[in-house]
DNA sequence: CAAGCTCGTTGACCCACGTCAACCAAAAAA
DNA sequence: TTTTTTGGTTGACGTGGGTCAACGAGCTTG
């Protein structure tokens, strides 16, 4: 059992209409006359540190965040103990929309380094979705972005072999980096080959097998969290054009 | 290629304050005075005949979709032709949540049988969700219980064994046969055993054979499309003992 | 009411990935 | 510093489910 409790609350505001990760994060697109007004919507920041939980499944729903900095994996648990990873999370995206339909959050949110979030609170987010046109709309493309993502998932996971998985995996991470202003050829990893595995729905062997096999073929370098792309259009074309199985 | 265009649509409204499928669909849990005004929502009914699209990835986005009689499959393809069902849709629930985030449908829409939606045009939704309170929130709720389910779908692709996946699958069903005043043991299934196993990341071999298997052991009695769960407790008992493989 | 379809079932075989185990490198703790 | 723990790599081997193929049962269409 990991400790729950030590989660830090900081009062300093930040406003959104300053924040360097409004076009990536749920501002996106809104006007500047629109964006002023959001300020009051971030009620607090808070600091997550690494290993610990944002929150849990069973969690009163109350809120959702969008990440300062740091990032976050999110995962459901079975019953008897079994893990699956449904996604990894970065700056500017947005936590917790699973907890709204239920008010009750439904999977495990925990950071993968020390983090900060900006704590929205739901019922303020929804009252101002009421009176900021722009909010409305963004917010929804929010939660649809966040559909088709999990539809792009369940192609990865239904239909793809385990050297596809990785590679567009990979890619992934690569153009979000990217999106961010960091390198999209070199970055380093933030989970392990264990959780890649349960996101990608493979063992952690594969998932190191895949790695290094990719790196004798020269497509990319790795050395641990350590990667680096040497040929992004070879992997684009692993996806493409390698025989699916399933 | 499959012929897109004969789709009929035809101009009868019918007002969701009149609908017997309410407490399944978008207006569950509004209040009556809500209810009525959700009226002028639902622009027109559209009849969709067994295996034309109600929508393509690629189509621009305008409306949702509430499922008044029939159902449907959602799907994505891959490049190389690779199929991935991500979703079975029933009566009451939305389609074409997909595309709100980019302004164009990210998968394609099929009617598994002749089947009837109600089109509820997105900026007229926009618009009464701005006025009408519980309108809002039963959005976010269908949306986010669309990512919750998602995250179902994960696990069970991610985590889980082929039988195990298909009792899930029955069971899931089962339920939501259930919940349209059905009966949870006995139905027919209206999709072939390539959409289950497309669905489930197996193949339709591996489907039929899960399914044998689960006669002979006493859990079901199948033949063809129709299902007679005759232990569903057994079914239960399978997803959560069963050693996982992945 | 045949003649074609499409869909489902079943068997034989095979391979991608899981399992188990040994080992090493990094990072954390002492 | 040394010690311990955690994470990653690699090999040998096993198996769940994929592949290929034959066949039969329902629908559909003429």
């Amino acid at each position: 059992m990991r400790a729950t409790v030590p989660i830090t609350v900081n009062g300093l505001k930040t406003a959104c209409s300053q924040c360097n990760l409004v076009e990536l994060c749920l501002p996106f697109g809104m006007a500047d006359s629109e964006l002023s007004r959001l300020d009051e919507l971030v009620g607090a920041r808070r600091k997550v540190k690494r290993q610990q939980n944002l929150y849990r499944a069973g969690d009163p729903f109350e809120a959702i965040y969008a990440i300062r900095a740091g990032s976050f994996k999110t995962d459901v648990l079975l019953e008897d103990g079994r893990e699956q990873v449904t996604g990894f999370q970065m700056t500017g995206e947005i936590l917790g929309l699973d907890g709204i339909s239920t008010e009750t959050h439904s999977c495990n949110a925990v950071a993968l380094e020390d983090s900060e979030v900006c704590v929205i609170a739901y019922d303020k987010l929804e009252q101002l979705s009421h009176e900021i046109d722009g909010l409305q709309l963004q917010f929804h493309k929010v939660m649809s972005r966040e559909i088709v993502r999990d539809h792009g998932v369940m192609m990865l996971l239904g239909s793809m072999r385990a050297e596809e998985r990785l590679a567009a995996f990979l890619l992934n991470m690569s153009q979000r980096f990217n999106a961010r202003g960091f390198s999209s050829q070199e970055f380093n990893l933030r989970m392990t080959r264990e959780e890649i595995g349960s996101y990608l729905g493979l063992k952690l062997e594969t998932v190191s097998r895949a790695f290094s096999r990719f790196q004798e073929d020269g497509l990319i370098s790795v050395q641990q969290k350590h990667v680096l792309l040497l040929d992004p259009a070879g992997l684009k074309k692993l996806i493409q054009h390698q025989q699916g199985v399933r």
